[in-house]
DNA sequence: TAGATTGTTAATCGATTAACAATC
DNA sequence: TAGATTGTTAATCGATTAACAATC
């Protein structure tokens, strides 16, 4: 799970639309790609619901946030109905991102195919390390050379990015964040295992991979446990 | 965000832990960890609220679902604590895991410190790709052999491993799966962006790395929005 | 018109929060 | 005892769900 440390819900011109529904744009987002690539023209909030694994009911309540997008008796139109998506997501522009910390991850992250495919461009890789420094990463079919953070300032400033990724290990989390942030980045996503703080109005979304696999744990925990409660009572 | 396909609250010794509260106890655990490596001894509801970036009402409350773990006027002995949540968690054991696609992701994963220091030991690695197959991945400090996954039955059945990692593309996702379930894999972390079917008992959380981001976007428009918006008003 | 499916309503459910009694 | 802090209660808030009127 991802976790959000500005949470609450927002407006759109239809009015507000709950976070919990935001959370799930992006899955029904990409439902009706896959829906656009296999050629299909219109679309059910039931068979919408089944792609994106959840409720009709619970689908139509959240598109019914965006605005009035179906056609009673008839359905979606899939074209439409993922433009407005893409609209209230933001994604109808393309968003210059910046990620500091090219090891494993970093570099999993900058050839990860979805971020180029979804309107995210990368436009600067950054470490400190004098290893990695000087380095070319394939992004989306060109060359980025990574480069020493203290080149950010000018790549933030001339490209506009205004989303970063930080991908370096805990410790040096924090002061990345406050590079990012003195430079004008607003929005960060934070894969290291540690709370950043950030002034009011930066946004910032932490995902840990082993928090993830701790609930996952907790699961299996349970399933062990009452599969042995079911074997001591029959 | 993390999308769970398998929701609803689970049973402990005290009773029932609803989901909201397992998805924060791996935070709650973090900041404990923090603290012992800090050498703190006792905690106060709202010291730790405050480390984990959650209100101390919330943390006790959760707490709460778990046991009465604490003392009143004095509050919470952190190795104490720490441990009855590891517990709750299912981190007292350690937890064989088999991961498939070393790609980019696949080897950020097998070597993400997070998941050795948490009590998971990746036992297998495995991909089709016969250019991956036979390279070694230094895990935790020693060599794992890429393996080709006609190998994955016998590495479950002899390490007893129970939970799969999928960080293949799209496509070959729901393949992989099916491999896992058939051979006794019973909780799925998926990174691929495309929903799993998994007969009923078997858990899959997804993570989309993308989703995390056009959550960011939606948010920054929504700023850029408010930012016109004033000044239109003043 | 008859059939289908949306968009909305209202009821239910679960999560959050503030306040405070219990108790160290 | 006085001060501090937990664990629990009850009120509030937000999310989910089922049902159905609106309408193509």
């Amino acid at each position: 799970m991802s976790l959000s440390q500005t949470p609450s819900a927002h407006v759109s011109a239809r009015g507000v639309i709950p976070d919990a529904t935001v959370s799930r744009l992006p899955m029904y987002h990409r439902s009706l790609l896959s829906l656009t690539a296999r050629g299909v023209l219109l679309v059910s909030s039931e068979e919408l619901a089944e792609a994106s694994g959840v409720s009709s009911a619970k689908l139509r309540k959240d598109l019914s946030f965006l605005g009035s997008y179906g056609t009673r008796g008839v359905g979606y139109d899939v074209e439409f109905l993922l433009y407005q998506i893409a609209r209230a997501l933001g994604l109808t522009q393309v968003w210059p991102v910046v990620i500091v910390g090219i090891g494993n991850l970093g570099n999993a992250l900058a050839g990860y195919p979805g971020f180029a495919s979804r309107g995210f461009s990368v436009v600067g890789l950054f470490d400190t390390d004098p290893q990695r420094v000087g380095e070319s990463v394939t992004v989306a079919g060109k060359e980025i050379v990574v480069t020493d953070i203290s080149k950010l300032p000018q790549v933030v400033l001339s490209t506009g990015a205004s989303i970063g990724v930080i991908a370096t290990p805990e410790a040096a989390a924090q002061e990345v964040c406050d590079v990012m942030v003195r430079n004008g980045i607003t929005s960060i996503l934070n894969f290291a295992p540690v709370l950043i703080e950030v002034p009011a109005g930066v946004d910032v979304r932490r995902v840990d991979l082993a928090t993830e696999l701790q609930i996952l744990a907790f699961h299996e925990q349970r399933k062990s446990q009452s599969a042995l409660t079911q074997a001591n009572a029959g």
